[in-house]
RNA sequence: CGGGAUGUAGCGCAGCCCGGUAGCGCACCACGUUCGGGACGUGGGGGUCGCAGGUUCGAAUCCUGUCAUCCCGACCA
């Protein structure tokens, strides 16, 4: 990038900072740890919201939205839930404020205490279950699939743009069903899901696999995840979904009665994603121009840039890109014309280039002569002059040609960056030297996995659930295993 | 909560050591020339120097306190 900005060689984390602030994503709020998105980061947070929505229709579930505060004895009901949590909630104790005696202000009015505190939902499994305990009673209220878009609070020491913030926005899904194999099966359903989408619209391969018991969410009885990698070779956990056993269900007293009259606990699921999928997205395909945004989820498919003299040039040129935007929104691309008097094409071409607009078309003078246009695309700064007949066409196979060549970019670099070791030592060394993905054996304890996330900040990622059998021996302890897992230090 | 740093114009910074009434770049405004990769010239507007005390004839500068932010740890499905 410009004007002093690190690259990404220099520096992924400062650079990182720099690019989401410079292409306008977001930036910190004066409020602690708080994060305030600005309008062109948020435009790509809904385009990714409505394809992410349209998949969760497209599988069956609704829909809905529950409180944001949670009763404190809510979230003490289900034991390793609460420990999970608790050391990271906003808590709610009065109710009302009133002007300082002092004058300075107003203070919290210490007689407006409340009876029982309020917590500001880290997440929703216990207001949603103590509303399932009511809307369920036979096994056909089965299953209950139920999604919400909402703000969560976690109050984390420390955090960093869209990767970690105090206050972020999600989506959560909560279902309720009649057997434990049904309440799995939606689990691994939408972990697919998020899969497709991170691949498809996100340009970002993914694993996907099961968290090992140290790493499981408070309260499931597992937890899959998807794992993705980013450029400077640490790992992003960039969705999971639950398998929570009856856990909640035995929690609330959650109950139904089957077909033949018994009565039994409900099995349950829940899973999420976050805007953390944008830190996802732009540490994954950004280079040192700026952003690279996959045409998928891009606000602006294609900008179009004149180049003129006076105005009765850019008059000619509008008329020209007036037929040109037609053309491609008809064809369902998205485009703005970019003929405001207030900066020049270079300064444009460098904006546009920072904000990650896959393609962009220039048009002046000469191409008013030929008949064509210049076009550039983003993903490779590679530009072309092309005949404006068929634009459309043309310009419909190359944004589909980019959001494929972002995908292939992105998976060659994960398979460069995931590599078997067998030995401790090399463990080490590749950790510190490469980065990456680590497929290694690892002997199934909780004491190893801590001991080596001790020792090297290394994580298992995750147990993929396409992993081989494979006998071996754990790299730290040397005893037996059966395949090998994914470790990487992460986000 | 520990360790380090920083608060000066919308943004990025210099000035502070050695006290003398605030400056640079970008952005902004006006005019002219420019316009196919972040244009140039000339003129102009904008700051109670984080806040509160203190020392001094005089404080952005020295002292004390305080608040805030950032980085490194601790924390983090």
């Amino acid at each position: 990038m410009s004007k002093g900005i690190p690259t990404r060689s220099e520096n992924y984390s400062e650079w990182y900072n720099e690019l989401v602030k410079k292409a306008d994503l977001a930036e910190n709020s004066a409020i602690r740890g708080c994060m305030v998105i600005k309008p062109y980061g948020f435009s790509i947070w809904e385009k990714m919201q409505r394809a992410l929505d349209d998949m969760f229709k497209e599988t069956g579930h609704t829909n809905a939205y529950f409180p944001l505060f949670i009763p404190k004895s809510y979230l003490s009901k289900e034991a390793s839930h609460v420990e999970g949590f608790a050391k990271e909630c906003a808590v709610v104790t009065h109710y009302r404020l009133k002007n300082d005696p002092d004058g300075k202000g107003v203070v919290v009015d210490p007689e407006a205490r409340l009876e029982e505190e309020l917590i500001v939902r880290p997440t929703s499994e216990t207001v949603i279950w103590s509303a399932y305990k009511n809307w369920i009673q036979s096994y056909r209220d089965l299953p209950l699939l139920i999604n919400q878009w909402a703000n969560v609070v976690r109050w984390e020491m420390r955090t960093r743009l869209f990767l970690r913030t105090a206050e972020f926005l999600w989506q959560e899904g909560h279902t309720a069903h009649a057997t434990a194999e049904e309440a799995v099966a939606e689990t691994r359903q939408m972990l697919d899901v998020y899969a497709t989408f991170a691949e498809e619209f996100m340009a970002v391969p993914v694993i996907r696999g099961v968290k090992t018991p140290n790493e499981r969410f408070a309260g499931a009885v597992d937890t899959y995840c998807i794992e993705a990698l980013m450029q400077d070779g640490k790992a992003l956990q960039a969705g999971t979904s639950h398998f929570l056993g009856q856990n909640f269900a035995k929690a609330f007293d959650v109950t139904f009665q089957d077909k033949s009259g018994k009565l039994d606990h409900v099995w349950g699921s829940s899973w999420g994603v976050s805007t953390r999928l944008m830190g996802a997205l732009i540490m994954a395909h950004s280079d040192d121009a700026g952003l690279v945004l996959p045409p998928r989820l891009a606000p602006i498919q294609v900008v179009i840039v004149p180049i003129y003299r006076n105005d009765e040039q850019l008059g000619q040129i509008t008329e020209k890109v007036n037929g040109i935007r037609n053309a491609l929104k008809s064809v369902g691309i998205s485009v703005r014309y970019d003929d405001s008097d207030a900066n020049k094409p270079g300064w444009k071409f460098a904006e546009y280039e920072l904000r990650g607009v896959p393609v962009r078309l220039a048009i002046g003078a000469r191409d008013l002569e030929n008949g064509t246009v210049e076009v550039a695309r983003r993903d490779t700064k590679t530009k072309e002059t092309v005949p404006l007949e068929g634009i459309a066409d043309y310009i419909r196979q190359l944004l589909d040609d980019i959001q494929q060549n972002i995908y292939n970019k992105a998976l060659q670099h994960r398979e460069e960056n995931t590599r078997k070791v067998d030995s401790y030592d090399t463990f080490r060394e590749v950790l510190e030297n490469k980065g990456g993905f680590i497929l290694a054996h690892w002997d199934g304890t909780t004491e190893t996995e801590e001991k080596i996330k001790e020792e090297t900040k290394a994580t298992i990622r995750c147990i993929p659930l396409d992993a081989p059998e494979e006998p071996g021996t754990c790299i730290y302890s040397g005893k037996p295993s059966a395949r090998r897992v994914v470790f990487a230090r992460a986000y």
